[in-house]
RNA sequence: GGGGCAGUAGCUCAGUUGGGAGAGCGCCGCCCUUGCAAGGCGGAGGUCGUCGGUUCGAACCCGAUCUGCUCCA
């Protein structure tokens, strides 16, 4: 035994999870389930990459929650963005895509002291993590930590201090940040080789497996730091590597979740996992992602060219690529999946309940890639074979380049290639265009408008600021309090001309879920602003975009507010025809018919869902039809308040990337049984004030995502009316009933065609049969020429004609003249056998300028145009001695 | 948000100093033939994504726009 790792019995994840909950609530914590991968709210952050991200607000002071401590287990993703570890999956012992972090947090609670208890309790005396295998370190000054370890039971020689970059965290450039303490394990095979070194150094042997952050300063725009009222906990700690350490296994991949994954590979592969194999980093790349890719679209996130979506396109395609050295061919990945949801669906039962859409998508996605790779293939192929038929050796940099950039071919792949064919790529060059191509990127992401207000927002709402919206039942307010004015350059107390005003209660609903802001006006004694809009741009702030008409609004005066009552009527009716929508393709289409986004506004609603093909008409219609039958039915529509879990379990629909509270306001259609959707939004009263449901257009807004347009009310009845008076006027002038149109329409459309055709045939026999031609026949050098006027006519039937003619000759040249009234058309055709001797290109140059023209053409054929009819005789005239000039 | 590429027959795609819109597969008809996704002959099918510009003339050059693919942020 000695030195080797020996425990009693091996924890599962599973249970190292729970021990770790189940700890901190027996210490008084809520426990609060993850929240969805997708921030709300903060367009800073791509992915939950921390547990405390969605306590954000709480920490910053602009939300209260009911709690003062809280544990969590958070599902986090770091690909693309700030933190980015996908290049290293599969090459370390412990970088993944995603992965679950444990964490404890006091808001203004407990501090330092309790924290440091508690970790070091459930380490040593719960989880029995041996001590000497434990490093704690400090930020450099914070004598307070050190001295808290210390009296926790750890040896002053297990604790190391260490500068900003380790061990000081912060949230920004400003705000909360403070020290922090970070646990590290030496799991190295012999304790001999447990150095202090080591921490924070080179090599998997000690890993960080818990940081515990102490918010205690806020940092000013000036840098310096002000001591918090309240300070915080925050700590993350990597269940991964928790779990790797207590089961005494060297990497991440060892655990017993991941060998459930792992070995849905080897099964698949068919192929034994060797960890130090070449091999090895594939299988762990596959497991890594295929696990990321799960939780990613069991969260709504769909795989697409921008965002988190080309993240998400990514992470599948890498897996991909790795799945061909394993000799994956095809779609694997999605089978991969039911492993993931083996291993975690109890815990996040979302996997299990999305399953059916992850897998459409997931299958799509790996299909999708297929194809690019085959097209892509082909090209390269080409290219390598050209390559090598010159002589060449290698593939350049710039062409690597291009095929990556524009065909989205891999590196790696683009190099398998290549050596099969005896060729090597050009890699610096390529890496060189690839870093041309970032900077390229980053330097068109400056200067964003909003990014600087932002500031200015998070100032007003941490100020508390915030506006209480009453805008459910009242469209209009009088006696609102007018508690900051934001001018073109920062705060005002008089406000002229354009800008925000931020009211203490107000009927103007902020953007949000969909719905646009309200437009409406302000008024004062003396004064009166147009609203041109309503943002939210910080939790809980509401400004409204004013143009000032009239005198000048003064900040703490009272104002009159009142709502643009017609647009938010209409703008209502939308979006509970939005709801109704939802539901409907529920119905039509089954469950995995997501909704990926929405916008509401007076004239019409939008609606984007995950859905792979265009919509069938019937589809469409049958869509159409429920909406409009609910609506009939003029069901009552109701919202109500209740915790999230109530809500959860009534089956209302959350939508992904919202953010939500404890408490969520719920909009239900007939008491829940058409349509229960979490809501801040604002509705009609009974489905009937929608009056009726149009849906106007259906097309994909990205591959795996279609989107629907429709009208309701007012704009529907002016959409059936055009259409109806269109269809009024066709049929009017088709002289037949409407529903006869169509076929009316086939018939003269037959009619046509057969008409032209029989035109075409007339005018080419009455063309070419004219006269029988001899005198039109002259012989020049011993060639025959024919000159001829034709009759008006369309120029590709002039083409006809001269090959017609030229058919006749049997060898000799035709020269043919065409006027209209404003322009004329020279032709010259040459036989085959005579194009040698003489150009027709060369005859239609001499002749076009006699007509103020030019052309060109081949040898056998060309055309020229000019512009005086008049000259087309003359011209004509002039073909004998031209062509007898060239002849020589 | 910024780049690159593509859009031609039902499908897969050719189409260069700008000058007759093509091939293969599929479809229809006829012929041949008792095996197979065979063979032969003939035929239909095109706003060359859309709009504008340059030009005597644009599938081709230029600009805008839509759609798809793709890279970066």
């Amino acid at each position: 035994m000695g030195e080797t790792i020996r425990m009693a019995s091996k924890p599962t994840t599973r249970e190292i999870r729970q021990a770790f909950l189940d700890y901190f609530a027996a210490n008084g914590h809520r426990v609060v389930p993850s929240s969805s991968l997708i921030p709300a709210g903060d367009a800073t952050l791509l992915f939950a990459n921390a547990g405390m991200n969605q306590f954000k607000d709480v920490f910053l002071g602009r939300e209260q929650r009911d709690y003062r401590r809280a544990t969590s287990c958070q599902k986090c993703v770091r690909a693309g963005g700030k933190h980015n570890d996908l290049d290293n999956v599969g090459y370390t012992a412990r970088h993944h895509t995603f992965f679950e972090m444990l964490g404890n947090f006091s808001f203004g609670d407990y501090f330092k002291a309790d924290a440091i208890r508690f970790a070091w309790e459930l380490l040593v005396e719960r989880y029995k993590l041996p001590v000497e295998r434990l490093w704690f370190t400090v930020y450099t000054d914070d004598d307070e930590a050190a001295r808290l370890w210390q009296e926790a039971g750890a040896s002053p020689g297990r604790i190391l201090r260490f500068g900003e970059k380790d061990n000081f965290w912060a949230m920004g450039e400003t705000g909360p940040c403070g020290p922090c303490s970070e646990i590290h394990y030496y799991q190295g095979k012999h304790l001999k080789g447990n150095k202090a070194g080591l921490v924070n150094g080179p090599g998997d042997e000690t890993v960080e497996i818990w940081n515990l952050v102490f918010m205690q300063y806020e940092r000013d725009a000036a840098g310096h730091l002000h001591p918090l009222p309240r300070p915080c906990v925050d700590t993350g700690a990597g269940l991964e590597r928790l779990a790797a350490v207590m089961q005494g296994v060297a990497s991440t991949y060892e655990t017993d979740l991941f060998a459930l994954i792992l070995g849905r590979v080897v099964e698949l592969a068919q192929r034994p996992y060797d960890p130090k194999s070449e091999l090895g980093p594939a299988f762990r790349v596959i497991a890594d992602h295929a696990r990321a890719a799960a939780f990613l679209l069991a969260d709504g996130v769909v795989p697409s060219n921008e965002g988190r979506g080309y993240v998400l396109r990514r992470i599948v395609r890498r897996a991909l690529r790795y799945g061909r050295q394993l000799g994956f061919d095809g779609v694997f990945l999605a089978d991969v999946v039911p492993a993931v949801v083996g291993a975690m669906g109890d815990v996040y039962p979302e996997l299990a309940t999305r399953w059916p859409v992850v897998e459409q998508l997931l299958r799509a996605e790996e299909e999708k890639f297929s194809r690019t790779l085959n097209v892509g293939t082909d090209l390269v192929g080409r290219e390598l074979d050209r390559i090598k038929r010159t002589g060449g050796k290698s593939l350049s940099g710039e062409t690597a380049f291009y095929f990556y950039e524009t065909h989205g071919i891999p590196m790696d792949i683009l190099e398998e290639f290549a050596q099969e064919e005896g060729l090597t790529v050009d890699r610096p060059g390529f890496e060189s265009r690839l870093e041309a191509a970032r900077t390229r990127g980053q330097e068109s992401w400056k200067g964003d408008l909003v990014a600087r207000f932002r500031e200015e927002y998070e100032e007003l709402a941490s100020r508390g600021l915030a506006s209480e919206f009453l805008g459910y039942q009242e469209f209009t307010l009088d006696g609102a309090k007018v508690v900051a004015l934001l001018g073109p350059h920062g705060e005002v107390d008089l406000l002229s001309g354009e800008g925000e005003v931020v009211l203490d209660r107000t009927p103007f609903y902020a953007e949000a879920g969909g719905q646009i802001g309200d437009q409406g006006v302000l008024t004062w004694a003396g004064g009166r602003a147009a609203v041109r809009d309503t943002q939210r741009p910080a939790l809980g702030l509401t400004v409204h975009r004013v143009a000032v008409e009239q005198g000048a609004l003064p900040r703490g005066g009272a104002v009159r507010a009142e709502v643009h009552r017609g647009r938010r009527l209409e703008t209502q009716a939308n979006h509970t025809a939005t709801h109704l929508l939802h539901a409907a393709l529920h119905h039509v289409l089954g469950p995995s018919a997501q909704q990926a986004g929405s916008l509401v506004e007076p004239e019409r609603l939008r609606f984007d869902f995950s859905w792979a093909q265009p919509l069938l008409p019937e589809q469409l219609e049958a869509v159409e039809t429920l909406v409009n039958q609910n609506v009939r039915a003029n069901l009552e529509v109701s919202a109500r308040q209740m915790k999230l879990e109530e809500a959860r379990a009534a089956g209302a629909m959350a939508l992904f990337g919202e953010k939500y509270g404890d408490v969520v306001r719920v909009v239900s259609v007939a008491d829940g049984h058409v349509s229960r959707e979490l809501c801040g939004g604002c509705h009609v009263r009974r489905t009937g004030d929608i009056g009726v449901f149009k849906i106007t257009a259906e097309r994909g807004v990205a591959a795996g995502v279609r989107r629907i347009e429709a009208v309701t009310g007012r704009a529907a009845v002016e959409l059936f009316q055009g259409d109806h008076r269109i269809l009024r006027q066709a049929a009017g002038r088709a002289n037949v009933p409407f529903e006869s149109l169509p076929v009316a329409i086939e018939g003269q459309e037959r009619k046509v065609r057969e008409l032209e055709q029989e035109v075409k045939a007339l005018r080419l026999k009455l063309a070419a049969g004219g006269g029988g031609g001899d005198a039109e026949v002259q012989e020049v050098k011993g060639v025959k020429l024919m000159v001829r006027d034709a009759p008006e006519m369309a120029a590709p039937e002039l083409r006809t004609l001269a090959d017609t003619l030229r058919g006749k000759l049997k060898t000799g040249i035709v020269v043919l003249g065409m006027a209209s009234v404003e322009s004329v058309t020279l032709l010259v055709a040459v036989t085959e056998d005579l194009a040698g001797r003489i150009s027709a290109g060369e005859i239609v140059k001499r002749l076009a300028p006699v007509v103020d023209g030019r052309g060109g053409g081949k040898a056998s054929l060309a055309q020229a145009g000019g512009k005086t009819p008049g000259k087309l005789q003359e011209a004509l005239k002039l073909a004998p001695r031209v062509v007898e000039e060239l002849l020589g």
